[in-house]
DNA sequence: GCCGGCGCGTGTCGACCCGACCATGACGGA
DNA sequence: TCCGTCATGGTCGGGTCGACACGCGCCGGC
């Protein structure tokens, strides 16, 4: 139950350019509706401050148009935690475009043995544009010290997440269009995607106390 | 090595609003430089259009102002095949708030049951915000058939891949801040969340064919 | 009397669209 | 062969829309 000054104040921290002008304009838009007083001072209450901040967040973090925000808000069924939802759209993604091992290794910046190594324990089973991501992810986590055969067991949660989409879509074969099925895949991808994301950081977050 | 109408009869097909003149404008902002012929007219090759296609696709499914998708298109290490790299401050996120189970149960629309089925098979370990995202797409899972004694080996990976981040940091374990930890971490858990999605990735376009 | 809040109008910046106007090359007809 | 016209492409300047910042004049409370 604050005054619009005393939510700047408070919210100046994480955000610190954040104005009142801003916060009366978001309101305009009709993303947020405070409280007013008999005299037409806003008021806000908590709620309002947490939903504040997830719409900043949402605009800083993914750069999302506000028209966007407002619906993503507006949806009850998404993540309320600060990880937004892969968009679907990312998963149904261009067709990988196939390639020589060579250039996978040269595009991937990664040597011959090495990309040898990936294949041998599973990390690559295509030449294409997606396995030069992998490299490339490769590459970097060397820097980390973690090595290909560190990450045998990525390979085999990918093979389950797939097979189970497989497995789930079964039933649905041959009565829906080839379209709608991509489509499908790609939702329930998402959401395990989501699934995987929600879980990894819970882990984290008992791993920091 | 074609002109600028061809270009955008192209990928109007992925693109159906795109325009000559937004085209024009992209590289008026310096984001892509098509060849000249000597009368002034450009010209593209197959690089301009894959580049222009990464841009579109930043543009149209993440939202990202040209400012952002040059800056990403710059790192030369970026994953290229429309999967872009989950934002480490999606990870960082906010601490989460514990909550009773009760609560939890009703946020995240599932029943008792359903959540002491999920605590049992080790998919929910804290209540707290981040078990709510876990129920509600748990709960939209089971609309296709998706039980949570199916979504075991997701806890597996999970628990992996926070194991596999505290191995590789501990020899630093001390020497750095708590807070640079806390950045390493994110980072970390960015990257073989990277390495998760682009694993699915190739495994589910081969699942296409 | 001054500060915090109100609405309102104007300005700015990014990301474009559109129209004016000009140059080229292909085509068909006189 | 020359001409008109059309499609295509070029630059340039102005207009629009979203997302704000900023300043104005005006209140009400301490």
């Amino acid at each position: 139950m604050r005054p619009i000054g005393a939510v700047v104040a408070e919210l100046s921290e994480e955000f610190p350019d954040l104005t009142a002008s801003k916060i009366r304009y978001l309101e305009a838009e009709g993303l947020i509706e405070p409280l007013r007083t008999a005299r037409g001072s806003r008021r806000y209450v908590d709620a309002d401050i947490d939903r504040l901040r997830r719409i900043l967040r949402l605009q800083r973090d993914e750069f999302l148009p506000l028209s966007v925000i407002a619906e993503r808000l507006a949806q009850p069924d998404a993540p309320e935690s600060g990880i937004a939802s892969v968009p679907a759209t990312r998963l149904r993604a261009p067709r990988p475009r196939r390639m020589s091992s060579a250039e996978v290794a040269q595009r991937g910046g990664v040597d011959a043995a090495t990309l040898k190594e990936l294949a041998a324990h599973g990390l690559i089973t295509e030449m294409d544009s997606s396995a030069v991501d992998v490299c490339r992810l490769v590459a970097r986590l060397r820097e980390y010290g973690i090595e290909p055969r560190h990450l045998r067991s990525f390979r085999v949660a990918a093979d389950r997440e797939v097979g189970l989409v497989q497995q789930a879509l079964a039933p649905r074969r041959g009565s829906t269009s080839s379209l709608e099925e991509r489509e499908l895949t790609a939702q329930l991808l998402a959401l395990l995607l989501d699934l995987h994301i929600a879980l990894v950081r819970q882990r984290s977050s008992t791993l920091e106390a």
